[in-house]
DNA sequence: TATCAACACGAAAACGTGATAGTGACCATC
DNA sequence: GATGGTCACTATCACGTTTTCGTGTTGATA
């Protein structure tokens, strides 16, 4: 349907061969001046574009990056996805987004869709699915094809590729430490089952930073989320309940621990209901970087993943293995601070 | 780099030619079971995938959507992608991202770079920057080029395309006549500069809806958001500056509408801290689809959206147009109804 | 005047695919 | 035994580029 004038049109129209109106446009010194200058006006009157497609199959690369998330609606993600744009369109790269929605079927189905020949590499993180059947053959066929993989976030240690992560167990115990130094005894944690690396990682850093400050680590003040197919909203509600009972269950709990923003959010819902003042009663701290935790009321304090940056470094990682300016045998896992933002629900 | 194997190298490997090793794939009958066996047992063996450049070069197509939008840290905007990309994927096409972060010649460029060949039709939302300059060309260029073109959310009548919006003066006057009919007197408006389309609708409905219930329009109640390079941050505190002192000219202001949903939250902040009751002494609708609204607290009550559908909606009209379901001359805008979704910043 | 270089351009191949149009070999039919 | 048809496969082209290798013409040099 595209009616875009191709150098053969060209070509045709000014009587001269495909090869001579290529080598004027590339301002070629094999070409007569005026020549190229017929040529060169002709095309920019035409609006002419070299096809990139032709321009791929003949270079064997798309200069193009497959993203692969388990969700675009979260800011986190979105957020890494501007980062990476940013990065990739200053290389000249462009970025085709999918979406895994956590299933393991959809992120096998879109790494192949894209694997042949769409892109040159991938950034992604890990679907939970993935994680818990820890299924990775997709992955590695896509590595051992020639095609580089860029691991963010949700990563795994069985597959061999690139890797950027925050310091998840070292943001933990960040958050943790500003809890017990502004006087909290008591602090619960809310995290993830344990499949998920990044859940498990702050979990130990909760762990961590309780028994340096000699405190011991009461396996009663933690909630895990379920997430055996609920939607959402079900498990915020299952969520909820559970945080009420365990204020029921240690009324002198004064500080919560969360390791995702939703959670916390939650958390805050609950004890203001419940007509606790946040923070003098409770202090709150969140693991993230998103918009809710910015603009909550009060505003939550957290430690920030850095999204945006984390996008650049991936996008880095990926173009420099691309373009072999990097050893394709030797991998790098790149780990960035996690640091504490502090806003109103800390002391 | 990439070492995917080719329908050269298992003709090669295998003694034949190429077109006998493309027409066993595709299970000619011109092909022997034999070879066809032979040919795709080695096939799956060596894991082939026809290269999709190839034949997106053959076929002249690429069975790819642009999306460009202003920017993927939004809600709406990731959630309209949701949409696009679910849809896209049930009739085969992938889907390419790119932000213009609302700068005009970000969104010229990457148009232009799109439309050579790599996709086959845009969906996109128009910059801020491009509606304030009111220069269209590259829309109507790609368009002219024979390349579809489906507009959502922020649309500009100057180009004949397809067309996907809300009904945002309707969904002004549903949130306007719900306040209304809670009792609120003295309405306050909280919305952008008029070059905004959606904006100047919904500031439409909200005076429509006041006259209807016979209730003189006051400019001065009216708070628009200046956007002079602000950043987002400062961008905020001026307006919660501006509604600190319409508070204090305007005592006995009951409701507040605001046409987007940082606006609302912000709005929602102010009153908090000047110490109103939200909704008891002020309410407060929000025009939006968001996180924030869903889960700030008190939970703001919204107009929504409807962005994973708009999304899909967007998918459809432009896929149709790309296989030529639909004839290119004629184009439709799709209104979707805007609903009101009551939650606790209401009566 | 034969030789050679510079000049200005064209032909052809390659990237990977799939469709159209051959091409031999074999068998059956009249 | 010439004709025709089926079978099983191959050659070629086209998609739009860029690049390598020609090639014919001109003018200068020995």
């Amino acid at each position: 349907m595209s009616n875009r004038i191709t150098l053969k049109q060209i070509a045709k129209e000014l009587n001269l061969s495909v090869s001579t109106v290529s080598k004027s446009l590339r301002n070629s010194r094999e070409i007569s001046t005026d020549t190229k200058n017929l040529v060169q006006a002709f095309a920019k009157f035409y609006n002419y574009k070299p096809n990139s497609i032709a321009l791929n199959l003949r270079n064997r690369k798309s200069k193009t990056i497959g993203v692969i998330i388990p969700e675009i609606t979260h800011y986190f993600f979105s957020n890494v996805i501007a980062g990476i744009d940013s990065e990739a369109n200053k290389k000249g790269y462009r970025v085709v987004v999918s979406l895994s929605n956590e299933s393991f079927d959809t992120e096998v189905v879109n790494i192949e869709t894209l694997a042949n020949g769409s892109v040159d590499g991938f950034i992604l993180s890990v679907a939970k699915e993935t994680l818990l059947n820890k299924d990775y053959h997709h992955f590695k066929e896509t590595i051992n094809q020639g095609m580089p993989i860029v691991m963010f976030d949700r990563i795994t240690n069985e597959v061999a590729c690139d890797k950027v992560i925050i310091d998840d167990k070292e943001g933990a115990k960040k958050a943790v430490n500003k809890l017990l130094n502004t006087g909290c005894k008591k602090i619960a944690l809310v995290t993830t089952e344990d499949y998920v690396t990044v859940g498990s990682l702050r979990t130990k850093g909760y762990i961590e930073a309780l028994e340096e400050s000699n405190i011991a680590y009461d396996p009663n003040l933690v909630i895990k989320i379920q997430d055996q197919g609920l939607n959402k909203d079900e498990e915020i509600t299952l969520l909820g309940q559970s945080i009420v009972k365990l204020l029921h269950q240690h009324r002198d709990i004064d500080a919560f621990f969360a390791v995702n923003e939703l959670s916390a959010i939650t958390v805050m819902k609950v004890v203001l209901d419940l007509g606790y003042k946040v923070p003098e009663d409770i202090s709150i701290i969140a693991f993230t970087d998103g918009v809710l935790s910015k603009y909550s009321i009060p505003a939550l304090t957290t430690v920030s993943q850095h999204a945006f940056e984390m996008g650049v470094a991936s996008a880095k990682l990926l173009i420099d293995k691309i373009e072999e300016i990097t050893n394709s045998e030797f991998h790098i896992t790149q780990t960035m601070d996690a640091t504490l933002i502090e806003r109103q629900t800390t002391k």
